[in-house]
DNA sequence: CGCTTTTGACCCGCGC
DNA sequence: GCGCGGGTCAAAAGCG
């Protein structure tokens, strides 16, 4: 699997090495998300880079000291320093840096996937943990009409909330198809087998269908039909829906020969350039890395791209509203900038929603990780400082969001360079 | 020719 | 039971 981390590191390291190389000639002000880069070739590539530009400049330096060395008339200043006598060593010492430099990162970049490893172990005992609580709740259901609907509600929110970011870290570090991602142990592998079949355990106790018909809701101002999402779609109906003028369209993921993915889209009846674009259901295939982006800014609050390739600019501001309404809970991402505009609520019919406050913004989305993070630490293992840093840092960074965002829109993300444009066999997948 | 889009028909759940 | 509305099907048309 080539996981986030590694994603983000190495496009980092191509751009310090062009920037170190050519200063001139790129400056590296976001990350090139939608450019179809091969993650292990780039590895392999800056790494052939370093070794070329290395022997070469070793080559070089080796023939000009030759040359000074017989040189019986030369007037080299010892004293000076050898860059400022040879421009070419302080580019190699440039590259010595850069090359350090990665090894530190790499050296890192293990230690994260170790750290991974642990919170896999522990999202493991906090699942256990939810079964247990789930089935204390089954069996003690006086306990339970004790609390109001809202309690209740809120109740159910922080299970599915965790659940969603377990199943992101289980598949993130389970689903890696070529195992590449961890060195694992013979234990670790059989940690990671048991953990995935008590993760499927888990599944049927937790409510099946709540899960399965879970939607992600997303606002965004475009002009375009629909927002490019990274998948491909076929769309196979469209209808008038009521109270609003714009019809509403259906489509289809056809990534994946019968994936259950759907997606609706519609414009906002009060404002017509807001876009409302609906998923439900999870892909039974691996994301291509545009998806992954798309999933990571929308967590970011990044940038979007419209199918006429221009890209839409939801501001800094992203409101997520978690509608928890039965039988669909639906995770609203409001990328409009619009606070006047209401947002849109599914199943406006339905039973009464749990509307979380509107501090519930992404960064206490962002709060609400950091804080299953620590709670998995605090109550089953002590915790010392650093960790607890690193539980923030990986809490924050959102590459580890898209992982989240991923569990939502997809099941099975880890690979990250997969994807093929693979064009459904038949007409309607069914 | 094969895939996508269009669009009317059909299905199904829900409220009355 | 009936009507309504949301969602899906599938034949036909469109398109590259």
């Amino acid at each position: 699997m080539e996981n986030a981390f590694d994603h983000v590191i190495l496009n980092s390291f191509d751009d310090q090495i062009s920037s170190v190389d050519h200063p001139e000639k790129r400056v590296v002000s976001e990350m090139d998300f939608f450019a179809k880069k091969n993650c292990d070739k780039d590895a392999s590539r800056v790494v052939l880079e370093i070794k070329k530009q290395s022997e070469f400049q070793l080559d070089h330096i080796s023939l000009d000291t030759g040359l000074n060395l017989l040189t019986t008339n030369s007037t080299v200043d010892n004293n000076k320093p050898p860059e400022v006598a040879n421009p070419s060593t302080s580019n190699y010492n440039e590259i010595m840096v850069v090359k350090t430099e990665i090894d530190q990162i790499n050296t890192e970049n293990e230690r994260l996937r170790a750290f991974l490893n642990q919170i896999n172990n522990k999202c493991y005992s906090l699942q256990m943990h939810i079964v247990s609580l789930l089935n204390h709740q089954q069996h003690n259901p006086n306990a339970q009409n004790k609390m109001n609907h809202v309690e209740k509600e809120e109740e159910r929110q922080k299970f599915l909330i965790p659940r969603q970011f377990i199943e992101a870290g289980q598949s993130s570090l389970m689903d890696d198809k070529d195992g590449s991602n961890i060195k694992d142990s013979p234990q670790e592998i059989s940690m990671g087998y048991k953990m995935q079949k008590i993760s499927h355990e888990v599944e049927h106790h937790v409510s099946e269908a709540t899960m399965k018909k879970a939607r992600v809701s997303v606002r965004a101002r475009s002009e375009a039909h629909t927002i490019s999402d990274g998948c491909q779609w076929r769309k196979y109906g469209q209808k008038m829906a009521k109270g609003n003028p714009c019809p509403k369209a259906y489509y289809r993921c056809t990534m994946g020969v019968g994936c259950p993915v759907r997606k609706q889209v519609q414009r906002c009846a009060e404002d017509q350039s807001v876009l409302t674009t609906t998923y439900e259901g999870n892909h039974n295939h691996p994301l291509p890395p545009a998806a992954m982006s798309m999933a990571s800014m929308l967590l970011s609050g990044s940038m979007l791209s419209t199918d006429d390739g221009r890209m839409v600019l939801p501001a800094n501001y992203m409101a997520a509203t978690l509608s928890a309404s039965a039988p669909f809970p639906t995770i609203t991402l409001d990328l409009t900038n619009n606070s006047t505009t209401p947002l849109h609520r599914p199943q406006p019919q339905a039973a009464p929603q749990l509307i979380l406050p509107p501090q519930f913004q992404f960064e206490h989305a962002q709060n609400l990780m950091q804080q299953v993070l620590r709670e998995q630490f605090n109550q089953f293992s002590g915790v010392d400082n650093s960790s607890q840093e690193m539980v923030d840092a990986i809490a924050r960074d959102p590459h580890f969001m898209a992982a989240v965002a991923s569990s939502i829109i997809g099941n099975n993300y880890s690979n990250i360079n997969g994807g093929e444009d693979k064009r459904s066999l038949n007409n309607y997948g069914n």
